[in-house]
DNA sequence: CGGACGATTGACCTGGTTCAAAAGCGGTGG
DNA sequence: CCACCGCTTTTGAACCAGGTCAATCGTCCG
């Protein structure tokens, strides 16, 4: 899923699954096993992707079905996806690397609607057109599935109609999160929900104390937000300055007093 | 689908259906059909909701097993429904009324991330607790149908899993909408939005002028749009001033002209 | 070393909030 | 039918959180 400040992260779709999906129907076991020295079949089976997102929801005898249907691409930082708007043809999953969804106002004005990370899928379509823009933020690689071979694989796979399905109630959830974040919380509130969402899905330091990392810019920080680049700054000094966190360099903090951000979230 | 400012509403199902679920699988024909002069088929037969939310996704002959699981409730206004935290343990199809739906912080802050009318779902869950509180706005018809009861039906009837996987798609795409709105739009922007929105899903007047119906409390309305009642004012008579739109009593605005509003959103 | 771009800081401004009061507007009961 | 009461809505005035504008500072790269 694509990452929300108050998403509980890790288990969340298996969360979501055993809550809303159905119990799995037994998958009808292929012989395409015997043909796991394809080439096809090697890719998926090797992907550091291949538990999450829709994949996950495939057994090891399923992976000829999943490699024939997609195709691994490396994408430069900066590099547009998906275009708000644009006739929906595909969906990627996210094999490494971040990129940032948006949605663009006639004027100009952008609002970051979720990061996406390793697993996440995105160009998941309501009608004909993208909802959204996605473009990497760092060097990323995607997998691509047109809409025809994602069709073609929830009707031979039912359990990935079902995964899709806790995947997307995540994300809404997740959504309505930062509903109540940008309609209700202060610049402070903001911030400090931020870095504790992000503290919560990332490893900690080798001495154990909890660190976030951030590749993206300040201003898509703030994007996210709803707050400009000074705001944030200014934000940030004053929490560095009650004792709450320490920038270690420009994309990475550390966070020294986790209660402290909990209380002003 | 509770509905968000941005959402293009009647059709938008059926569009989703289109393109992110795999085309139905012929469902197989039951005999319940001879059994249709049972009371508990008529409930459902006659229900005004029929075509609707789940329900929609089923053909007249599972109409029993619909009724069977399934149980009206009329409740008063100002009357909750779920609770957020609380166990989810039953889903509720709206029938008739109003109902919110809202998040709220420790300290009392809320924000309401919709409003659900005739045919849209409430209570689904991701993990154990409900994600929010619903309440009745207005005096309401719902239709408790059990966690459990909605899992059977899943099951028996793989079309109600792709009808929710539709819904749930439409909700998240309305959720962005509103995030944009919350961490771009101006006061003004988000007014004129909501009314626009709210003006494509509601029939004009007799004499053909577009006209929106409002039967909370402006509390409310500024607790969705992430604004203070007074502000709400402030904006409203703006409009008017600008001869946008008329107040025709305090439940119910004439849409006087939707490209001033188209404008200014 | 120089130039470009992101991040930071400071000073000022403003849209929206807050606080307070008045005005509508149903309901209820005499 | 009207007077009263409680609640929502509206209006006014002062305030402030965050935005805006502009200058400075790093830092990364060529």
């Amino acid at each position: 899923m694509t990452f929300s400040v108050a998403a509980t992260a890790t288990a969340a779709t298996a969360a979501a699954m055993a809550t809303i999906v159905p119990p799995p129907a037994p998958t009808a076991t292929r012989t395409h096993e015997s043909r796991a020295a394809e080439p096809v079949t090697g890719r998926c089976a090797g992907c550091s992707a291949r538990s999450k997102g829709l994949c996950g929801a495939l057994t090891t005898g399923d992976l000829p079905d999943l490699s024939a249907a997609s195709r691994p691409l490396d994408l430069l930082s900066a590099t547009p996806v998906v275009m708000e708007g644009e006739e929906a043809t595909a969906v990627f999953t996210v094999m490494s690397g971040m990129l940032k969804l948006y949605k663009t106002l006639p004027d100009g004005r952008q609002q970051i609607t979720g990061f996406a990370t390793a697993g996440d899928v995105i160009g998941l379509a309501v009608g004909t057109g993208y909802a959204y823009t996605a473009e990497t933020v760092t060097a990323s690689t995607v997998c691509r599935m047109s809409r025809t071979a994602l069709h073609r694989l929830m009707e031979r796979h039912p359990a990935v109609q079902g995964r899709l399905l806790a995947m997307t109630s995540v994300e809404l959830s997740a959504a309505q999160d930062q509903i109540l974040l940008l309609g209700c919380k202060t610049a402070m509130e903001r911030v400090s929900s931020f870095l504790l969402a992000l503290s919560r899905r990332s490893r900690p330091l080798a001495d154990g104390t909890p660190s976030v990392f951030l590749p993206m810019p300040k201003v898509d920080i703030g994007a996210y937000l709803g707050l400009r680049p000074e705001t944030l700054s200014r934000v940030l000094r004053k929490l560095e300055e009650a004792g709450a966190i320490t920038r270690l360099s420009n994309d990475r903090i550390r966070i020294e007093n986790p209660a402290a951000l909990e209380a002003t979230a």
